[in-house]
DNA sequence: CTACAATTGAAAAACGTTTTCAATATGAGC
DNA sequence: GCTCATATTGAAAACGTTTTTCAATTGTAG
């Protein structure tokens, strides 16, 4: 009972990446442990600066090539941001869209968007055989809300 | 009666630097004689190549600056595609947004989205305060869908 | 036409990202 | 556990893009 299968999303996302040939190594402990509970989507050098707390001799390079496995894999995503174009969020769980905190940066996935409408209309008016979609909501998140 | 009021939209960005206090020169009108009619979005350094036809010694630095004041002047915006996120392309009349080719580049706006259900939605189930959203749906043009 | 400030392009600097490379750490096989 | 082939590492260099600096040029108000 108390026997939990508590498999933490870190742990998981280390497991993938065995699983797929790829060592799991220190470094890429520190930044695994960031992405998979991070609330904010974070460029390289935040992740960077945030990693070497957990393990100092971590390396920028690093950083961008563990990312690059990350995405890979479909663990995390790139997000663009007012703030950059080159975020890294924890990937979305099948078909959801990000609202963004434009104060500190806080996200959020959301589920239930319905544009299949708009899509046929655009379709009709334009002509383009519509393939995919971007949506993203920006706003003040609950806490930035009350100052 | 055939004396029309046809001012291109090219002299009307003109008209609106000048009037801004910004002076009219040729880079500048090579420049905005290409973003005014163009219908992709298009990244400085093939504005820049673009422009030098037109006006052999246009330097990129002045495409910066150009499309910087451009920008200001709310005549042209940024777009953030697959192939880039510092494209620039004439900027959205009132509420529209993008439909692009993710073959060719070209581009089109759409207005008509609905998406305050949505919205509403959203702000309920994550009591996030929403100012403002990006939409952009991608797909193949009509020239493209036909190979 | 003149005079002055805005604008220009070349060159240098700054920036974020990628490549190169020798040293190191991992994990499979014993 | 120990060995070994090799995946991974960080530092340094290279890279492409954007910004800054600066002296020469150009636009425009008067
Ligand atoms: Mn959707
Ligand atoms: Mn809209
Ligand atoms: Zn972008
Ligand atoms: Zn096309």
């Amino acid at each position: 009972m108390s026997e939990e299968t508590q498999t933490s999303l870190c742990d998981q996302w280390l497991a993938n990446l065995a699983a797929s040939g790829y060592r799991v190594t220190a470094p890429r402990r520190a930044i695994v442990e960031l992405m998979a509970s991070s609330t904010h989507a974070l460029e390289p050098l935040a992740i960077y600066d945030q990693g070497r707390k957990d393990y100092p001799g971590l390396g920028l390079v690093t950083v961008y090539r563990t990312l690059e496995k990350l995405e890979e894999l479909g663990l995390v995503q790139r997000v663009h941001h007012h703030q950059g174009c080159h975020m890294y969020l924890r990937a979305a769980h099948g078909h959801e869209h990000l609202v963004l905190c434009t104060r500190c940066g806080h996200a959020e996935y959301f589920s239930g968007d319905d544009i299949g409408g708009l899509i046929n209309k655009v379709t009709q008016s334009t002509g383009f055989e519509i393939r995919e979609h971007w949506l993203q909501l920006f706003g003040l998140c609950p806490a930035c809300k009350n100052q």
